[in-house]
DNA sequence: TTTTAAATCGAACGATCGATATGTAAATTT
DNA sequence: AAATTTACATATCGATCGTTCGATTTAAAA
Protein backbone atom coordinates (compact mmCIF):
# COMPACT_ATOMS: atom_id res chain seq x y z
CA UNK A 1 0.00 0.00 0.00
CA UNK A 2 0.95 3.54 -0.32
CA UNK A 3 3.10 2.51 -3.41
CA UNK A 4 2.34 5.72 -5.09
CA UNK A 5 3.79 8.19 -2.11
CA UNK A 6 6.69 6.04 -2.18
CA UNK A 7 7.66 7.18 -5.46
CA UNK A 8 6.64 10.54 -4.29
CA UNK A 9 9.58 10.73 -1.89
CA UNK A 10 11.80 8.67 -3.77
CA UNK A 11 11.35 11.27 -6.60
CA UNK A 12 12.79 13.92 -3.76
CA UNK A 13 15.24 12.02 -2.81
CA UNK A 14 16.43 11.21 -6.63
CA UNK A 15 16.23 15.11 -6.91
CA UNK A 16 18.45 16.17 -3.44
CA UNK A 17 21.08 13.90 -4.81
CA UNK A 18 21.40 15.42 -8.97
CA UNK A 19 20.36 19.04 -7.82
CA UNK A 20 23.01 18.85 -5.12
CA UNK A 21 25.79 17.38 -7.57
CA UNK A 22 24.63 19.20 -10.98
CA UNK A 23 23.06 22.31 -9.67
CA UNK A 24 19.08 23.10 -10.44
CA UNK A 25 19.84 24.52 -13.70
CA UNK A 26 22.56 21.96 -14.24
CA UNK A 27 19.76 18.99 -13.97
CA UNK A 28 17.18 18.12 -16.48
CA UNK A 29 13.65 17.05 -15.52
CA UNK A 30 14.88 14.13 -17.96
CA UNK A 31 17.59 13.61 -16.20
CA UNK A 32 15.65 13.02 -12.77
CA UNK A 33 12.79 10.92 -15.14
CA UNK A 34 16.07 8.72 -16.21
CA UNK A 35 17.43 8.16 -12.62
CA UNK A 36 14.34 7.20 -11.37
CA UNK A 37 13.19 5.25 -14.39
CA UNK A 38 10.46 6.91 -14.95
CA UNK A 39 8.05 9.18 -17.71
CA UNK A 40 9.04 12.74 -17.68
CA UNK A 41 5.67 14.23 -17.61
CA UNK A 42 4.78 11.91 -14.49
CA UNK A 43 6.97 14.78 -12.53
CA UNK A 44 4.97 17.47 -13.96
CA UNK A 45 2.00 15.00 -12.16
CA UNK A 46 3.36 15.11 -8.83
CA UNK A 47 5.34 19.02 -8.73
CA UNK A 48 3.27 20.62 -11.42
CA UNK A 49 7.24 21.93 -12.88
CA UNK A 50 10.26 21.86 -12.05
CA UNK A 51 10.08 24.61 -9.46
CA UNK A 52 7.67 22.87 -7.54
CA UNK A 53 10.16 20.00 -7.32
CA UNK A 54 12.61 22.68 -6.12
CA UNK A 55 10.46 23.77 -3.49
CA UNK A 56 9.76 20.13 -2.22
CA UNK A 57 13.46 19.58 -1.93
CA UNK A 58 13.73 22.66 -0.33
CA UNK A 59 11.07 21.99 2.66
CA UNK A 60 12.44 17.94 2.67
CA UNK A 61 16.06 19.32 3.10
CA UNK A 62 14.87 22.59 5.44
CA UNK A 63 12.77 19.87 8.17
CA UNK A 64 15.46 17.32 9.39
CA UNK A 65 18.16 19.76 10.00
CA UNK A 66 16.17 22.58 11.54
CA UNK A 67 14.04 19.84 13.96
CA UNK A 68 16.30 18.07 15.37
CA UNK A 69 18.74 20.68 16.01
CA UNK A 70 15.71 22.61 17.77
CA UNK A 71 15.81 19.94 20.29
CA UNK A 72 19.07 21.03 21.56
CA UNK A 73 18.76 23.97 23.41
CA UNK A 74 15.51 22.75 25.66
CA UNK A 75 17.74 19.99 27.22
CA UNK A 76 18.38 20.89 30.58
CA UNK A 77 22.19 21.12 30.79
CA UNK A 78 24.64 23.37 31.96
CA UNK A 79 24.82 26.57 29.39
CA UNK A 80 28.37 25.70 28.35
CA UNK A 81 27.90 21.30 28.18
CA UNK A 82 24.39 22.30 25.67
CA UNK A 83 26.24 24.72 23.62
CA UNK A 84 29.11 22.01 23.14
CA UNK A 85 26.57 19.55 22.34
CA UNK A 86 25.06 22.27 19.81
CA UNK A 87 28.21 22.59 17.75
CA UNK A 88 28.87 18.87 17.98
CA UNK A 89 25.59 17.74 16.88
CA UNK A 90 25.60 20.32 14.21
CA UNK A 91 28.66 19.09 13.05
CA UNK A 92 27.16 15.31 12.55
CA UNK A 93 23.80 16.45 11.29
CA UNK A 94 25.66 18.21 8.70
CA UNK A 95 27.63 15.37 7.42
CA UNK A 96 24.37 13.65 7.51
CA UNK A 97 22.35 16.17 5.63
CA UNK A 98 25.62 17.30 3.59
CA UNK A 99 23.45 17.09 -0.08
CA UNK A 100 20.40 18.90 1.52
CA UNK A 101 22.56 21.73 2.89
CA UNK A 102 24.80 21.80 -0.14
CA UNK A 103 20.98 22.61 -2.67
CA UNK A 104 20.33 25.51 -0.43
CA UNK A 105 24.12 27.37 -0.12
CA UNK A 106 24.49 26.14 -4.18
CA UNK A 107 21.58 27.81 -6.12
CA UNK A 108 20.36 30.40 -3.79
CA UNK A 109 20.38 32.85 -6.80
CA UNK A 110 18.04 31.84 -9.11
CA UNK A 111 15.53 31.07 -6.64
CA UNK A 112 11.73 31.37 -6.61
CA UNK A 113 10.00 34.04 -3.86
CA UNK A 114 8.60 31.03 -2.43
CA UNK A 115 12.10 29.09 -2.25
CA UNK A 116 13.87 32.36 -0.99
CA UNK A 117 11.51 32.43 1.76
CA UNK A 118 11.86 29.06 2.37
CA UNK A 119 15.77 29.59 2.14
CA UNK A 120 15.79 32.48 4.63
CA UNK A 121 13.27 31.20 7.17
CA UNK A 122 15.34 28.09 7.52
CA UNK A 123 18.57 30.20 7.84
CA UNK A 124 16.64 32.60 10.08
CA UNK A 125 15.90 29.10 12.25
CA UNK A 126 19.35 28.00 12.03
CA UNK A 127 20.56 31.01 13.26
CA UNK A 128 18.38 31.62 16.20
CA UNK A 129 19.18 27.96 17.95
CA UNK A 130 23.09 29.43 18.01
CA UNK A 131 21.71 32.82 19.09
CA UNK A 132 19.82 31.29 22.01
CA UNK A 133 22.78 28.83 23.01
CA UNK A 134 24.70 31.73 23.03
CA UNK A 135 22.55 34.30 25.13
CA UNK A 136 22.50 31.71 27.91
CA UNK A 137 25.93 31.81 27.73
CA UNK A 138 26.37 35.14 28.17
CA UNK A 139 23.70 34.85 31.41
CA UNK A 140 25.74 32.26 32.68
CA UNK A 141 28.74 34.66 32.48
CA UNK A 142 30.83 32.70 30.08
CA UNK A 143 30.27 35.14 26.72
CA UNK A 144 32.85 37.58 26.31
CA UNK A 145 32.10 38.58 22.71
CA UNK A 146 30.76 41.93 22.15
CA UNK A 147 28.06 40.83 19.57
CA UNK A 148 26.64 37.67 19.61
CA UNK A 149 25.56 37.64 16.29
CA UNK A 150 28.86 37.98 14.41
CA UNK A 151 29.66 35.11 16.92
CA UNK A 152 27.04 33.21 15.95
CA UNK A 153 27.65 33.98 11.99
CA UNK A 154 31.31 32.90 12.59
CA UNK A 155 30.41 29.79 14.23
CA UNK A 156 27.71 28.72 11.30
CA UNK A 157 30.56 29.47 9.26
CA UNK A 158 33.11 27.34 10.82
CA UNK A 159 30.60 24.40 10.27
CA UNK A 160 29.26 25.11 7.00
CA UNK A 161 32.63 25.34 5.88
CA UNK A 162 34.22 22.46 7.65
CA UNK A 163 30.87 20.55 5.13
CA UNK A 164 33.30 21.78 1.97
CA UNK A 165 36.98 20.66 2.95
CA UNK A 166 36.49 17.62 5.34
CA UNK A 167 37.05 13.75 3.49
CA UNK A 168 35.42 10.94 4.92
CA UNK A 169 38.30 9.42 3.68
CA UNK A 170 41.13 11.07 4.93
CA UNK A 171 43.04 10.37 7.91
CA UNK A 172 40.80 12.53 10.66
CA UNK A 173 37.83 11.34 11.62
CA UNK A 174 34.44 13.66 12.06
CA UNK A 175 35.04 13.47 16.38
CA UNK A 176 38.62 14.58 15.45
CA UNK A 177 37.46 17.80 13.21
CA UNK A 178 34.80 18.04 15.49
CA UNK A 179 36.75 18.30 18.77
CA UNK A 180 39.14 20.76 17.31
CA UNK A 181 36.46 23.10 15.82
CA UNK A 182 34.58 22.93 19.64
CA UNK A 183 37.85 23.98 20.85
CA UNK A 184 38.42 26.66 18.39
CA UNK A 185 34.90 28.36 18.57
CA UNK A 186 35.60 28.78 22.69
CA UNK A 187 39.61 29.81 22.66
CA UNK A 188 40.16 31.11 19.12
CA UNK A 189 43.57 29.79 18.35
CA UNK A 190 45.59 31.55 21.05
CA UNK A 191 44.10 29.17 23.96
CA UNK A 192 42.46 29.80 27.24
CA UNK A 193 45.86 30.40 28.86
CA UNK A 194 47.55 32.42 26.18
CA UNK A 195 51.45 33.28 26.82
CA UNK A 196 52.23 37.00 26.79
CA UNK A 197 49.05 38.05 26.05
CA UNK A 198 47.53 39.16 29.68
CA UNK A 199 50.40 40.26 30.64
CA UNK A 200 51.66 43.95 30.57
CA UNK A 201 54.19 43.87 27.46
CA UNK B 1 44.91 51.84 -29.62
CA UNK B 2 44.73 48.83 -27.72
CA UNK B 3 40.94 49.15 -28.51
CA UNK B 4 40.16 45.39 -29.11
CA UNK B 5 41.87 44.43 -25.98
CA UNK B 6 39.58 46.58 -24.04
CA UNK B 7 36.35 44.70 -25.44
CA UNK B 8 37.95 41.60 -24.67
CA UNK B 9 38.99 42.61 -20.68
CA UNK B 10 35.33 44.11 -20.30
CA UNK B 11 34.02 40.86 -21.74
CA UNK B 12 35.62 39.21 -18.76
CA UNK B 13 34.06 41.90 -16.85
CA UNK B 14 30.63 41.05 -17.78
CA UNK B 15 30.90 37.44 -17.52
CA UNK B 16 32.04 38.10 -13.91
CA UNK B 17 28.50 39.80 -13.03
CA UNK B 18 26.49 37.48 -14.94
CA UNK B 19 27.67 34.53 -13.60
CA UNK B 20 28.32 35.40 -10.02
CA UNK B 21 24.55 36.78 -10.17
CA UNK B 22 22.98 33.64 -12.48
CA UNK B 23 26.03 31.24 -12.18
CA UNK B 24 27.17 29.45 -15.31
CA UNK B 25 24.59 27.28 -16.09
CA UNK B 26 22.15 30.36 -15.79
CA UNK B 27 23.57 32.30 -17.74
CA UNK B 28 24.05 32.18 -21.64
CA UNK B 29 26.11 33.19 -24.02
CA UNK B 30 23.56 35.44 -25.69
CA UNK B 31 22.93 36.90 -21.90
CA UNK B 32 26.78 37.79 -21.95
CA UNK B 33 26.27 39.38 -25.55
CA UNK B 34 23.31 41.39 -24.95
CA UNK B 35 24.79 42.81 -22.03
CA UNK B 36 27.82 43.59 -24.21
CA UNK B 37 26.14 45.29 -27.21
CA UNK B 38 27.71 42.33 -28.66
CA UNK B 39 27.34 39.44 -31.64
CA UNK B 40 27.41 36.03 -30.12
CA UNK B 41 30.09 34.84 -32.37
CA UNK B 42 32.74 37.26 -31.38
CA UNK B 43 32.60 35.95 -28.02
CA UNK B 44 33.48 32.58 -29.98
CA UNK B 45 36.36 34.49 -31.27
CA UNK B 46 37.78 35.28 -28.46
CA UNK B 47 37.35 32.55 -26.12
CA UNK B 48 36.65 28.99 -28.19
CA UNK B 49 33.62 28.24 -26.01
CA UNK B 50 31.69 28.83 -22.90
CA UNK B 51 34.17 27.08 -20.59
CA UNK B 52 37.01 28.71 -22.33
CA UNK B 53 35.10 32.17 -21.28
CA UNK B 54 34.74 30.72 -17.78
CA UNK B 55 38.28 29.67 -17.44
CA UNK B 56 39.36 33.13 -18.31
CA UNK B 57 37.57 34.66 -15.43
CA UNK B 58 38.53 32.34 -12.84
CA UNK B 59 42.03 32.36 -14.32
CA UNK B 60 41.33 36.95 -13.92
CA UNK B 61 39.57 36.04 -10.49
CA UNK B 62 42.51 34.46 -9.06
CA UNK B 63 45.30 36.69 -9.91
CA UNK B 64 44.32 39.20 -7.36
CA UNK B 65 42.99 38.61 -4.84
CA UNK B 66 45.65 35.37 -4.33
CA UNK B 67 48.67 38.49 -5.16
CA UNK B 68 47.68 40.87 -2.83
CA UNK B 69 47.31 38.50 -0.35
CA UNK B 70 50.59 36.75 -0.90
CA UNK B 71 52.57 40.15 0.28
CA UNK B 72 51.31 40.37 3.41
CA UNK B 73 53.41 36.89 4.76
CA UNK B 74 56.37 39.08 3.38
CA UNK B 75 55.64 41.83 5.83
CA UNK B 76 58.19 42.26 8.66
CA UNK B 77 56.15 42.34 11.28
CA UNK B 78 55.43 40.64 15.01
CA UNK B 79 54.40 37.24 13.92
CA UNK B 80 50.86 38.50 15.88
CA UNK B 81 49.93 41.85 14.65
CA UNK B 82 51.29 40.06 10.56
CA UNK B 83 48.33 37.12 10.99
CA UNK B 84 45.97 40.17 12.36
CA UNK B 85 46.75 42.02 9.07
CA UNK B 86 46.47 39.62 6.98
CA UNK B 87 42.73 38.57 8.19
CA UNK B 88 41.94 42.08 7.89
CA UNK B 89 42.82 42.28 4.63
CA UNK B 90 41.42 39.07 3.85
CA UNK B 91 38.25 40.47 4.99
CA UNK B 92 38.74 43.49 2.48
CA UNK B 93 40.12 42.09 -0.24
CA UNK B 94 36.81 39.59 -0.02
CA UNK B 95 34.58 42.72 -0.17
CA UNK B 96 36.44 44.01 -2.95
CA UNK B 97 36.29 40.64 -5.09
CA UNK B 98 32.78 39.78 -3.72
CA UNK B 99 31.59 38.35 -7.15
CA UNK B 100 34.90 36.89 -8.61
CA UNK B 101 35.02 34.43 -5.48
CA UNK B 102 31.29 33.73 -5.57
CA UNK B 103 32.22 32.06 -8.77
CA UNK B 104 34.45 30.23 -6.97
CA UNK B 105 32.33 29.20 -4.86
CA UNK B 106 28.97 28.94 -7.02
CA UNK B 107 30.04 26.47 -9.71
CA UNK B 108 32.57 24.22 -8.48
CA UNK B 109 30.44 21.20 -9.24
CA UNK B 110 30.13 21.39 -13.04
CA UNK B 111 33.61 22.44 -13.74
CA UNK B 112 35.90 21.01 -16.28
CA UNK B 113 39.89 19.32 -15.81
CA UNK B 114 41.01 22.69 -15.55
CA UNK B 115 38.38 24.79 -14.44
CA UNK B 116 39.03 22.20 -11.33
CA UNK B 117 42.84 22.79 -11.76
CA UNK B 118 42.55 26.53 -11.50
CA UNK B 119 40.09 26.32 -8.62
CA UNK B 120 41.75 23.90 -6.53
CA UNK B 121 45.16 25.80 -7.20
CA UNK B 122 43.97 28.89 -5.96
CA UNK B 123 42.45 27.22 -2.68
CA UNK B 124 45.55 25.76 -1.95
CA UNK B 125 47.31 29.06 -2.37
CA UNK B 126 45.16 30.77 0.19
CA UNK B 127 45.02 28.17 2.46
CA UNK B 128 49.18 28.27 2.65
CA UNK B 129 49.07 31.99 3.35
CA UNK B 130 46.99 31.43 6.70
CA UNK B 131 48.89 28.41 7.04
CA UNK B 132 52.41 30.26 7.19
CA UNK B 133 50.88 32.85 9.10
CA UNK B 134 49.83 29.99 11.75
CA UNK B 135 53.09 28.21 12.12
CA UNK B 136 54.63 31.64 12.25
CA UNK B 137 52.39 32.10 15.11
CA UNK B 138 53.31 28.91 16.40
CA UNK B 139 57.48 29.16 16.16
CA UNK B 140 56.75 32.05 18.43
CA UNK B 141 54.69 30.48 21.15
CA UNK B 142 51.38 31.84 20.41
CA UNK B 143 49.27 29.00 18.75
CA UNK B 144 47.90 26.72 21.25
CA UNK B 145 46.18 24.62 18.37
CA UNK B 146 46.55 21.35 17.99
CA UNK B 147 45.78 21.18 14.19
CA UNK B 148 47.02 24.53 12.42
CA UNK B 149 45.13 23.09 9.17
CA UNK B 150 41.69 22.70 10.81
CA UNK B 151 42.24 26.14 12.11
CA UNK B 152 43.58 27.56 8.98
CA UNK B 153 40.06 26.14 7.41
CA UNK B 154 37.97 27.30 10.39
CA UNK B 155 39.20 30.89 9.25
CA UNK B 156 38.64 30.48 5.62
CA UNK B 157 35.01 29.52 6.95
CA UNK B 158 34.43 32.33 8.98
CA UNK B 159 35.96 35.16 6.32
CA UNK B 160 34.06 33.44 3.38
CA UNK B 161 31.03 32.91 5.39
CA UNK B 162 30.72 36.96 6.28
CA UNK B 163 31.04 37.44 2.48
CA UNK B 164 27.28 35.68 2.66
CA UNK B 165 25.59 37.66 5.56
CA UNK B 166 27.58 40.93 5.88
CA UNK B 167 25.77 43.62 4.08
CA UNK B 168 27.02 47.28 3.12
CA UNK B 169 24.16 48.90 4.17
CA UNK B 170 23.51 47.53 7.27
CA UNK B 171 24.49 49.39 10.90
CA UNK B 172 27.77 47.65 11.05
CA UNK B 173 30.85 48.77 9.16
CA UNK B 174 32.91 46.22 7.67
CA UNK B 175 35.89 47.60 10.01
CA UNK B 176 33.45 46.62 12.99
CA UNK B 177 32.87 43.16 11.37
CA UNK B 178 36.82 42.76 11.02
CA UNK B 179 37.92 43.77 14.90
CA UNK B 180 35.30 41.57 15.55
CA UNK B 181 35.78 38.08 13.09
CA UNK B 182 39.53 39.10 14.65
CA UNK B 183 38.53 38.60 17.87
CA UNK B 184 36.83 35.86 17.65
CA UNK B 185 40.05 34.09 15.84
CA UNK B 186 42.08 34.99 18.60
CA UNK B 187 40.45 34.62 21.61
CA UNK B 188 37.04 32.65 20.32
CA UNK B 189 33.86 32.92 22.30
CA UNK B 190 35.44 32.98 25.75
CA UNK B 191 37.78 35.55 25.82
CA UNK B 192 41.48 35.66 26.88
CA UNK B 193 39.94 35.45 30.66
CA UNK B 194 37.24 32.85 30.52
CA UNK B 195 35.31 32.84 33.98
CA UNK B 196 35.47 29.08 35.77
CA UNK B 197 37.54 27.60 32.72
CA UNK B 198 40.58 26.75 34.55
CA UNK B 199 39.71 26.22 37.68
CA UNK B 200 39.97 23.17 39.34
CA UNK B 201 36.06 22.39 38.84
C1' DT C 1 49.20 50.22 -51.60
C1' DT C 2 48.67 45.70 -51.30
C1' DT C 3 48.39 41.93 -48.19
C1' DT C 4 47.38 39.86 -44.12
C1' DA C 5 45.29 39.38 -39.86
C1' DA C 6 41.97 40.56 -36.31
C1' DA C 7 37.32 41.99 -35.03
C1' DT C 8 32.78 41.79 -35.86
C1' DC C 9 28.26 40.43 -37.74
C1' DG C 10 23.78 37.81 -39.24
C1' DA C 11 21.89 33.53 -39.93
C1' DA C 12 21.39 29.18 -39.11
C1' DC C 13 22.30 24.16 -37.17
C1' DG C 14 21.17 20.27 -34.20
C1' DA C 15 20.42 19.28 -29.47
C1' DT C 16 18.19 19.91 -25.42
C1' DC C 17 15.25 22.33 -22.46
C1' DG C 18 10.69 22.89 -19.68
C1' DA C 19 6.13 22.02 -20.45
C1' DT C 20 1.61 20.12 -22.37
C1' DA C 21 -1.98 17.42 -24.59
C1' DT C 22 -3.91 13.14 -24.85
C1' DG C 23 -4.26 8.76 -23.74
C1' DT C 24 -4.37 4.29 -20.75
C1' DA C 25 -3.76 1.20 -16.68
C1' DA C 26 -4.25 0.81 -11.82
C1' DA C 27 -6.09 1.92 -7.53
C1' DT C 28 -9.65 3.88 -4.68
C1' DT C 29 -14.27 5.14 -3.61
C1' DT C 30 -19.08 4.67 -3.74
C1' DA D 1 -19.67 -3.51 -10.19
C1' DA D 2 -19.59 1.17 -11.63
C1' DA D 3 -17.60 5.58 -11.12
C1' DT D 4 -13.88 8.29 -10.12
C1' DT D 5 -9.55 9.58 -8.98
C1' DT D 6 -4.65 8.69 -9.15
C1' DA D 7 -0.38 7.04 -11.46
C1' DC D 8 1.86 6.55 -15.26
C1' DA D 9 3.37 6.67 -20.72
C1' DT D 10 3.96 8.50 -25.62
C1' DA D 11 4.41 11.95 -28.46
C1' DT D 12 5.16 16.53 -29.32
C1' DC D 13 5.48 21.67 -28.98
C1' DG D 14 7.90 26.07 -29.01
C1' DA D 15 11.83 28.14 -26.84
C1' DT D 16 16.40 28.31 -25.86
C1' DC D 17 20.81 26.43 -25.65
C1' DG D 18 25.93 26.10 -27.30
C1' DT D 19 28.09 26.24 -31.44
C1' DT D 20 29.38 26.93 -36.33
C1' DC D 21 29.51 28.91 -41.01
C1' DG D 22 30.45 32.15 -44.17
C1' DA D 23 30.74 37.13 -45.08
C1' DT D 24 32.20 41.84 -43.96
C1' DT D 25 34.45 45.45 -41.88
C1' DT D 26 38.38 47.28 -39.54
C1' DA D 27 43.23 47.44 -38.21
C1' DA D 28 48.12 46.14 -38.83
C1' DA D 29 52.02 44.66 -41.62
C1' DA D 30 54.48 44.26 -45.86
Amino acid sequence: MAEHLKNKEKLVTVAIELFSTRGFKGTSIRDIANAMDMSISNIYHYFGNKEGLLLAVLEHASKGLVEKLGEIPQMDLDPLERFKLLIRTHIQLSEFYKKEIKIFFLDEEHLSPEGIKINNQTQTDILQIHLKALNDLKKAGYLQCKSATIAAFNILGIINWQLRWYRTDGSLTLEDVSREIVSFILHGILGSNPPGIESDS
